[in-house]
DNA sequence: TTGCTCCTCACGTCACGTGAGGTGGC
DNA sequence: TTGCTCCTCACGTCACGTGAGGTGGC
C-alpha cells in the first residue's frame, strides 16, 4: 500500500535515476536543500515526483565539481546570471586548489629526490628568517602560499601584494639580477591573479628588461613571456596573449633542465581564459 | 619560576621557531604524534628542547604537502627507504587529486560557457544508460572518476581496467573509428597509471594505428603520441619518452581548437617521472 | 522465513580553529 | 591594573558514510 504511489518515486529509486546515494538524498532533505514532494506521515517514507529527477541530477553534477551544498542551494534559487557568477567564483577557488597541489607535487618531487634531510633550513613564512636573503626567500614562498589559499579575503589580497613587493625589495638589497627578475615576475603573477592587468603587464615587462640588460636567458625569459601573455589574457586581449604564449613556448625550448622546462609549460596552461574560454 | 626553564621552550616559542600554531602543537601532543620533552605536573605547561625544533619543522613541512598526520607518525619512526616509499605513495595520491581537479575545471569551463541546461542528459556513472552509446560514454566517464579517486583499492584498479575495456568494447559496437581510437587511448592511460607499461604501449600504438588507417588526425594523433610517451616513461625509458613527447608537441600544433590543444599540452605535463625526476 | 527497502538516531571522519573560562608572572 | 602566555574542555567544520536497531510488504 505504501510501497507504490502512482508515479511517485522512493529515495532508492530517485537515487538510482539521479546517480546519487540514498544517504545523500536524506542528507539533502535534512538540511533543507532538496525535499521530497511528499512525506508519509506514519512511516516517514519520502516520495519524490519525476519532475524532481533533473533537479537531483543537477545537484549531483554540481557536487561532482565540488561546489558546496550551501552554494548549490543558492544556485537552485537564482537566475542564469547569478549562477554564472557563482560558477566563476568557484572556478577561482578551484584554480587556487590546483595551484596549491601543483606546488605540493613539486615539493614532493624534491623530497623524494633529495630525501628529507633532518636539518632543513627551509623556513616557513611564519618563522623568523636569519638574514635578509632568507627573508626574501621566505616572503617569496609566503606569496605562493597565499596564491594557493582558497578563500582569500580582500585583506589577504592586500597582504599578498605587499608581500610580493617586499620580497622584491629585499632581493634588491641582497640578490643578483636574476633574483630581481624573479621578484618582478612574482609581482606580475600576483597582479594577474587579482585581475589587475596593467600592473601585471608592467612587472612582466620589467622582468623582461632586467633579463635583457643582464644577459639572463633560459628560464627567466620564458616565464617573462608567460607573464606578459597572462597579463594580456587578463586584460582581455586574447590575440596578444596568444602571441606572447608563442614566444614563451619558443623561449622554453632553450631551457636546458627538463624539470624547469616542465614547470614553464605547466604554468603556461594555467593562463586563464585564453585556452579554455575563447 | 615556571616562565623560564633554562633552554627549554614553551609551546608558543616552539610554534614561532617551527612555523606552526600552538593549537597544532597541542593537537600533536594530544594524539601522541609529537610530545613535549617535559610537562609540568602542576600547571600542565609543555616544555620542549631545542633538539625538538627540527622535528617540529619537519612535521610542518610534511603537513605543507598534505601528508596525513597518521602517515607522518609512521615516517618519524621509519628509515630512509620506508620514508621514500611513503612519499611515492603520497605522490600518487596527489596526482589523483590533481587529475580530479583538472577534470572538474574542464567541467566548470563547460558549465560556464553553456550555462547549466536544466534538462541535461549527462548520466553519472551510477545511472542506467539508455542505449549502448550512452553506456560507452558512461563507462568512459566512470573510468575518469576512478582515475581521480584518491585511495583506489586493488579491486578498484581491477574495476577500472575492465571498465576501460568495456567502454572500448561498446564503442566497438556503436562508435565511429574515432571513438575506437579514444577507447584505446583510455585503456593505455589506465595501464600507464597502474604502471603496466607494456599494455600501455600496446593500446597507445593501437590508437595511433586506428588514426592512421582512418585518416584521423588532429587531437587524436597528438594524444596517441602522448600515450606512447607516457608508456615509455612508465617503462623507464626516458629517452624514448622524450622523443614521443616531441612528436606529441609537434602534432599538438595542428590542433585547431585552442581548448583542445590546451588539454593535450596540459596532459603532457602529467607524464610521470620524465620531466620531474630525471 | 528470507530479502529487500525504508526509517531514525548516534557517531565517525580530518586536522585543527574557535571561543569560553580560568591561571600565573611581569 | 593591563597584557601576554599558558591551560583545559567542548563544540564546530563538511558532506555525507557507517552501523545499530527496527518496520513493512512480497
Amino acid at each position: 500500500m505504501s510501497s507504490s504511489r502512482g508515479d511517485l518515486l522512493t529515495v532508492g529509486q530517485l537515487a538510482r535515476l539521479a546517480g546519487l546515494t540514498t544517504k545523500a538524498l536524506r542528507h539533502y532533505d535534512r538540511i533543507g536543500l532538496f525535499r521530497p514532494a511528499l512525506v508519509e506521515e506514519e512511516s516517514g517514507y519520502r516520495w519524490y515526483t519525476t519532475e524532481q529527477v533533473p533537479v537531483a541530477r543537477l545537484i549531483g553534477r554540481l557536487r561532482s565539481i565540488d561546489l558546496p551544498l550551501q552554494t548549490i542551494g543558492e544556485c537552485l534559487a537564482a537566475d542564469e546570471n547569478a549562477i554564472k557568477q557563482v560558477l566563476v567564483a568557484h572556478q577561482r577557488r578551484m584554480e587556487s586548489r590546483q595551484s596549491r597541489i601543483r606546488g605540493q607535487l613539486h615539493e614532493l618531487g624534491h623530497l623524494i629526490n633529495d630525501g628529507l634531510d633532518w636539518k632543513m633550513t627551509t623556513p616557513t613564512a611564519a618563522s623568523a628568517p636569519a638574514d635578509e636573503k632568507a627573508l626574501a626567500i621566505s616572503l617569496y614562498n609566503g606569496v605562493w602560499e597565499y596564491l594557493g589559499k582558497e578563500n582569500r579575503t580582500p585583506a589577504d589580497d592586500d597582504t599578498m601584494v605587499h608581500m610580493a613587493h617586499a620580497s622584491r625589495y629585499h632581493w634588491g638589497n641582497v640578490g643578483a639580477p636574476v633574483n630581481l627578475a624573479r621578484g618582478e615576475w612574482l609581482c606580475s603573477r600576483v597582479y594577474a591573479v587579482l585581475g589587475r592587468a596593467e600592473s601585471a603587464r608592467y612587472h612582466a615587462q620589467r622582468e623582461l628588461d632586467i633579463c635583457r640588460e643582464n644577459g639572463i636567458g633560459d628560464w627567466d625569459v620564458a616565464v617573462a613571456y608567460e607573464a606578459l601573455a597572462r597579463s594580456a589574457a587578463v586584460a582581455g586581449n586574447a590575440e596578444l596573449a596568444r602571441g606572447y604564449t608563442e614566444q614563451a613556448l619558443l623561449a622554453a625550448e632553450d631551457i636546458v633542465d627538463p624539470e624547469d622546462r616542465a614547470v614553464v609549460l605547466d604554468d603556461l596552461e594555467t593562463i586563464p581564459g585564453q585556452p579554455r574560454f575563447w
